[in-house]
DNA sequence: TTAAAATGAAAGTATTACTTTTATTTTTGT
DNA sequence: ACAAAAATAAAAGTAATACTTTCATTTTAA
């Protein structure tokens, strides 16, 4: 996989960052080394100073990229869920049965990103940790309205949408596709991080191959039955 | 409800705050307009300054009952928690049938709070609305595992484990009653975010009641089955 | 090869998240 | 009712953050 899309590049909306960070060295130094040190100091203590300093550049140049830290988050954030639609689609193409479709989309959004996967200069691995991490940082603001009408989660509601429209070719009659395939998405997330974090409340033991895939799996097609 | 509840008072672990805030006029104050000024102006832009202004006290008054805004934070989500585990067990009490119990339990946790649910002096309604905002700010920091180990997380782990307990009585086979539980716990406020701000990812109409409590009866069920 | 664009270095500013000190008020025990 | 203790308030101080600005230097592209 990696060699076919190490040539491709995700389009990220326009308005996230003031210079397009894939446009230049330095900006996919400040892509990279900003998923390492976010990974390394969490959300809250990631400064553009600290990045700077780490990728031997400067304040006021990571400043001409992105217009503070929480919009390269939403780069960064939009770049996965770019990568999660690339992946599904990918995985479905040409695959007419519909369960065995579904079956691989939700495979496809839950899974852990192996290293190998790395698209270009991104380590999907990392980017996958701090997503599970601090996504839900970046959603959750006093803007999101204005953010949403922005269009800097389209990329998000393009997935899900993709989602449900595989849930409901599958099953026709249900009721939630939109409701379920959020669940999927957002709850994959959740319970990586109550899995890393919170083993008390997890069912899983450690010999279990990639379980929350199979909760998903389980929950969706119960619900579809 | 309200007229019984008045006189009791949820415990929240000791090492959240310095002073318990229950016990004083002035903590009762902090707690009372904290909900209210995070609600406008979330939780970021909040700041124990503010507060004091608010209910014209001081700022160095405020640090003496909490450390900082995540610590306060951290209390009212144990609040909230302990709320929906009292509303649990006060609901499924004497209910013998296990599906029933298990229905009630669902609702319970799921419902949106309504006004007259007033526990003491915090505003239920509000509280819920800040809970769905803000609360996985105050769950995915860098110290989870440090703070989890303080036992701040402690009543979150219990009503867990709780609703797992009545799937499990509902049906003992299930492989997954405590990720079911989280599901149903943290995914339900998600979706209530998504039904506020992602209008165009919710398959809700205004005319539906309780959507969200409807839609994890059927997933729960459906799963169980 | 020269003009334009990008980057770097350094200093400056407003705000935040506290802490400290000292004064004042309130509460409590006798 | 009164003294001692505890709680609260006022005010000033500090270190760090999240930027912004200016100007010098380097890189790139016609």
């Amino acid at each position: 996989m990696s060699t076919l899309l190490s040539n491709l590049t995700l389009t990220i909306p326009e308005n996230i960052y003031i210079k397009d960070p894939q446009s230049s060295k330095l900006g996919r130094r400040i892509l990279e080394y900003s998923i390492q040190l976010i990974k390394q100091e969490g959300l809250e203590k990631f400064t553009f100073k600290k990045l700077a300093d780490e990728i031997n550049s400067n304040e006021s140049s990571v400043y001409r990229y992105f217009e503070n830290k929480h919009m390269l988050m939403l780069y960064l954030i939009s770049w996965y869920w770019g990568w999660l639609e690339y992946k599904l689609v990918f995985r479905i193409n040409n695959i007419e049965d519909k369960k065995n479709a579904l079956q691989r989309a939700i495979t496809a959004i839950t899974e852990t990103p192996r290293k190998d996967e790395t698209f270009g200069f991104i380590n999907e691995e990392e980017l996958h940790h701090i997503i599970v991490q601090e996504y839900s940082k970046a959603f959750h603001t006093i803007d999101v309205d204005e953010e949403n009408k922005n269009g800097y989660f389209v990329i998000y509601r393009r997935l899900v949408e993709r989602l449900s429209k595989i849930i409901s070719a599958y099953n026709s009659s249900y009721c939630y596709p939109l409701t379920l395939a959020n669940t999927i998405v957002q709850g994959s997330l959740k319970q990586n991080f109550l899995h890393q974090h919170f083993k008390q409340l997890s069912d899983f033991k450690e010999s279990d191959e990639e379980p929350i895939t199979q909760f998903f799996q389980h929950l969706t097609f119960k619900s579809l039955s």
